[in-house]
DNA sequence: CTTTTCCCATCGTCTATCGATGGGAGTATG
DNA sequence: CATACTCCCATCGATAGACGATGGGAAAAG
């Protein structure tokens, strides 16, 4: 009788949403998950399952670096940093976000 | 040195934008297809390997009906309708959809 | 010392989209 | 008539993305 629980992300927007959030400056994956369930108001849950093969996903095609070190708690930590063909690629999502929405939008509205 | 093109679907999405096409009447799969394209002058790109799975699943789901018939065009058509149950889902659908879409937006203008 | 919090990562599963492919039935063309 | 084209259906196999479960390890809190 419970409801059904909605998906906790939009799928095809977790790239987006990482490079966006690492745009405002380096950051570790745990922390980019904080980061995103605060921000949305606890709307965008992202599962470490989901967050961490998608930064191996930016890793590969060189839109982030990253670096091991300690974090604000005094934990091993590795910190990712946006790339200029991560800033490059980020404008791009985002272009194709708003196209889409736009377009959804026509759609609803009809 | 072809530019990459976007997917023809934001993923996750196609379900609502069915839904949302039945409510305004009775309709057959290509119809859809071709509703869509242009009402998102010509953004949403439904293919009909997407389409008719995606009629499929809510066929099986009950929240459409579909009865044979003849087109506009006097072709074998298969008619889709949307059901109570189908109705309920599009507005929990949109409901969802909406969430998300606020919450990603916090994210991006953050 | 035990528990909790923080932070990393992978594996297997599931679901959805998509390219390729195939077909049949009406209409238009030459 | 023969051919081609448009309309309309559908499936199959590949690919990719997100998720639940699981497993660690090291610092801090109790």
């Amino acid at each position: 009788m419970g409801k059904e629980k909605p998906s906790d992300l939009l799928p095809g927007t977790l790239d987006l949403l990482i490079l966006k959030t690492l745009s405002r400056g380096r950051m570790h994956g745990y922390g980019i998950a904080e980061h995103l369930k605060q921000t949305s108001a606890d709307v965008l849950q992202v599962g470490e399952s989901s967050l961490y093969p998608a930064l191996q996903r930016l890793l590969l095609n060189g839109w982030v670096n990253a670096e091991w070190g300690a974090s604000e708690n005094n934990r091993r930590a590795r910190y990712y940093t946006l790339t200029a063909a991560g800033r490059k690629q980020l404008d791009a999502e985002r272009r194709d976000f708003d196209r889409m929405i736009v377009a959804i939008h026509k759609v609803l509205e009809a």
